[in-house]
RNA sequence: GCGCGAGUGGCGGAAUUGGUAGACGCGCAGGAUUCAGGUUCCUGUGCCCUUCGGGGCGUGGGGGUUCAAGUCCCCCCUCGCGCACCA
């Protein structure tokens, strides 16, 4: 009597065994297809989760499938192992940031052995070692030689939580911190930032060509903003409403230079540098109370569209002038126009935008239409296309043309009177990615008072953290109290320079680390082109949706820039092929996180059920790229099926008792059909990520092999091999310990080494089928027929079957549709 | 407000080109085997009616196209996600 299925017994062993053999090590030289998997590498916050099971069991069941298919596939792992909680787990608990990281590296990597993901661990990248941190910091400085990285004082985003600047992306629409959830005040301050903004064109083209879920490609567009329109000066009037040539234009930004006619004001943001200058004096105090009004709100106060307008605005006292009309419209401060869009001031058009509608009702400014509304319109301002009126000058006349035609002419007609000119711009800022904290990479910069700002010279790198630091809840970077790591030598002049103490955004980390992974011990360069062309792009990358556009825009714009430093090959421009985005796991209908509390362990369902059900349950529960509820999943279930596997499968099973050979009836050769139908549904299901139905499918052929076994005269031995031994094969990627484990009892050798089963077109032809018979639609009749019955013959079947005459009682139909052998309407 | 996505049994979900709606699993019901157990194996299971032959209804709601609609078209409702003063 064989013993029953046992998973505490058969994974650990397993486990080790593709870690000892090192069965998904793979080398630069391996003669294989090349297929590079990719789950984004985790922050190591301690023992997994069941969100965490879920991401990394697709890419285990890809890298496993891929590597069946014949592919050498290159399945790193790695962790992004800065950032802010190690560095609040230091203060509050005394602990190193790098013990607490690294003790919780091992945790993570020990939870992902046990639920059976494969990787080649000896490509480990970790963000926080210095043999990663030393190319960061390289990249950093190639891409100060490119210019590509500047430093600003500029107006920043401050979050008082965490104590630092964060990227716009970081803040989110209600002007909070997207880790924190503090209100993020604005500051200004030095910074670092890389030049983003250079690549905005080529980073929205380029979304195009990218096989990528549609919602992120729209995000990551609409995250650029591209717009395009005009850029023109307004030039100042004097008392006398004429234009001053001794006081230069201000420019202005407009996507619809086609209803200039139509400015009947003009705004400006209340941080604009030329406010000063453009206040008269009667309206000094109220403009500087309105400024500092401004400055005082919150983004979320500035962003609410509740507050009255008429509070929400300022007089300067100047006018400027309409170079359309030629007449002088009044200038204002609004705290709706931003200092960090276009040109921090706006022509305002009331007929045509609802802000600039809303504004001139409250101000008693006069509203011009200049697009014709359509004949029922009864809004406010008119958005929507027509033609355009009241729209005639000098020399310049728009009347009659639609809004296309109208903006091609009037951009036309600012550059041909030298006030300006067509202008693209991009909602995209610069990527700001210094952070005041200690757990980061540092920024390698020095300071000297003699030759100011200097780069650390390469050979000089990594600048490394320094370990001696004392944790306080000071608010400020430990660095910036550490004697030994401020004083630096300025490479110019030998002479005392001080450190840079900011480190990088973690971003940074991330933006380069699937590069790395082609070439890990390079210790001449970041990686070599050989090895980046070898692997890159990642033919499958796997992540949350989440980060649709931080990390993933950054990582273009690395792919790209280092592409075109040289540093990464010519012809890479985009670092990731495929996208697949999972869905989270929720618990009690929220999201699965650590500071709520309502994690799911998986160590207690592996200890019980196994890693090979848990993961059966992840792949059987939901469509991957859906969100699932913990209280959804069917442990039960899975390991029911699992068990009739094995007492299927095991030698000498007592299912096995009533096996025969000699000639082949209609049942084996059925059971055989079946076999390639398995085949067939397996492989396309795990072609297109529908693992929900491919364990269905594994679980319906499960049933017939059961019911096969029971037949009157038994199953026929070579038959029953065949199906057990392909179900094996097509469940070996999902759950890779039991079958594996039956294979190899089996005597069938390492399943996990065997090539995917093949399935014979030819096998899957059957001779009969079901032919439904319809009466006006409505399913009356099924029978069955051979395939290749003719439409007469189908159709005579179809009159005459019992379903149709009950309905049609020997009246002749008016009009049959038959399309054999499936299908017959009949239509009375 | 704008843009995407989705609404199918008690539940999670299937349904490649319009062609048998509800695969598979959970749950539930009945039976068999065990019978202290989370055992195993069969059978049934959309709703309503039924003389047990079958009939009617049914994929968020309302229209439409078609011999035929979960699938295509129009209008509406609900939920989820993203963006949101970007001129």
């Amino acid at each position: 009597m064989a013993d029953g299925y046992n998973p505490q017994a058969i994974e650990p062993r397993w486990q080790q065994r593709w870690l000892d053999e090192g069965t998904y090590e793979i080398g630069n030289d391996d003669p294989r297809p090349p297929y590079y998997v990719l789950s984004m590498y985790p922050y190591p916050s301690g023992p997994a989760h069941i969100g965490h099971v879920r991401n990394y069991t697709f890419g285990d069941l890809l890298v496993r499938y891929r590597t069946m298919q014949g592919d050498g596939v290159l399945s790193p792992i790695g962790f992004d192992s800065f950032g802010l909680p190690a560095e609040n787990a230091a203060i509050k608990n005394n602990v190193h940031p790098r013990e607490y990281t690294d003790a919780n590296i091992e945790t993570l990597s020990s939870s992902l052995r046990t639920i059976g993901a494969v990787y080649d661990w000896r490509r480990q990248v970790k963000s926080h070692d210095p043999a990663y941190m030393k190319w960061s910091q390289w990249i950093f400085l190639k891409f100060y030689e490119a210019g590509l990285v500047f430093r600003a004082d500029s107006p920043v985003n401050w979050c008082p939580g965490c104590q630092t600047v964060l990227a716009n992306e970081q803040v989110d629409a209600e002007g909070l911190c997207d880790r924190s959830g503090d209100l993020v005040e604005r500051r200004d301050m030095e910074q670092w930032f890389y030049k983003i903004t250079d690549y905005a064109q080529e980073l929205l083209d380029d979304i195009d060509d990218l096989d990528w879920p549609h919602r992120v490609k729209t995000m990551q567009r609409n995250w650029i903003g591209r717009s395009e329109g005009a850029e023109f000066g307004l030039p100042i009037a004097d008392a006398d409403g004429n234009a001053r040539d001794d006081v230069a234009p201000l420019p202005v930004y407009t996507t619809r230079p086609d209803t200039g006619f139509g400015m009947t004001f003009a705004v400006m943001a209340p941080e604009h540098p030329r406010v000063d200058e453009l206040t008269t004096a009667d309206q000094a105090v109220a403009v500087a109370t309105f400024q500092v009004e401004t400055s005082a709100k919150s983004d979320i106060d500035r962003l609410s569209t509740s507050g009255a307008i008429d509070k929400r605005g300022v007089f300067t006292g100047s006018h400027v002038v309409n170079p359309f009309t030629g007449q002088t419209v009044p200038l204002y401060l609004a705290d709706y126009v931003l200092i960090t869009y276009g040109t921090g001031a706006i022509m305002a058009v009331p007929g045509q935008d609802q802000r600039d509608w809303d504004f001139a009702k409250a101000f008693g400014i006069n509203i011009v239409r200049t697009v014709q509304p359509d004949a029922d319109f009864d809004g406010e301002a008119f958005t929507g296309n027509g033609p355009a009126i009241n729209s005639a000058g000098v020399s310049l006349d728009l009347n009659g043309m639609e809004i296309a035609e109208a903006k091609s002419n009037a951009i036309e007609w600012l550059s041909a009177q030298g006030l300006g000119e067509a202008k693209v711009n991009f909602r995209l800022r610069d990527w700001l990615l210094s952070r005041q904290r200690y757990w980061g990479c540092p920024i390698p910069i020095v300071y000297c008072d003699t030759c100011g700002e200097q780069p650390v010279p390469l050979d000089q790198l990594p600048v490394e953290l320094p370990d001696d630091i004392e944790f306080l809840p000071t608010g400020q970077s430990p660095l910036q109290f550490h004697e030994g790591f401020l004083n630096a030598t300025c490479p110019n002049c030998d002479g005392p320079a001080r450190r840079e103490t900011d480190t990088m955004d973690t971003f940074v980390d991330s933006s380069w680390y699937f590069l790395r992974f082609a070439d890990p011990f390079n210790d001449e360069e970041p990686f070599s082109l050989e090895a980046a062309s070898r692997w890159l792009p990642v033919d499958q990358y796997i992540g949350g949706v989440e980060h649709a556009i931080l990390h993933l825009l950054y990582a273009r714009f690395f792919t790209k820039a280092l592409a075109d430093i040289g540093a990464a090959p010519k012809e890479l421009r985009e670092p990731f092929k495929r996208l697949f985005t999972q869905g989270m796991v929720r618990m009690g209908g929220s999201k699965m996180s650590k500071s709520k509390g309502n994690l799911v362990a998986p160590e207690a369902i592996i200890a019980d059920a196994g890693a090979d059900a848990l993961r059966l349950a992840i792949l059987q529960v939901k469509p991957p790229a859906e969100d699932v509820d913990w209280e959804d999943f069917q442990i039960d279930g899975c390991t029911r099926f699992l068990n009739r596997v094995w007492r299927l499968a095991v030698p000498g099973s007592d299912m096995h008792s009533t096996v025969r050979d000699g000639k082949v009836t209609d049942d084996d050769v059925e059971i055989d059909r079946a076999t390639h139908a398995l085949i067939e549904r397996l492989t396309h299901d795990y072609d297109r990520w529908s693992y929900n139905t491919a364990v269905a499918a594994m679980m319906e052929f499960s049933n017939v092999l059961y019911r096969y076994v029971q037949i009157e005269n038994g199953p026929h031995g070579v038959t029953l091999d065949a199906g057990i031994a392909a179900l094996l094969q097509v469940m070996a990627p999902a759950v890779p310990h039991i079958a594996g484990e039956l294979f190899e009892m089996r005597g069938l050798g390492d399943i996990h080494a065997a090539e995917w089963p093949v399935f014979d077109p030819a096998k899957l032809v059957v001779a009969t089928t079901t032919m439904v018979v319809q009466v006006n639609g409505k399913l009356r009749d099924r029978i069955g027929v051979a395939v290749d019955i003719s439409d007469e013959d189908a159709e005579a079947i179809a009159v005459a079957s019992e379903g149709a005459q009950r309905i049609l009682e020997g009246a002749t139909p008016r009009k049959v549709i038959v399309r054999a052998p499936k299908l017959v309407n009949i239509v009375a």
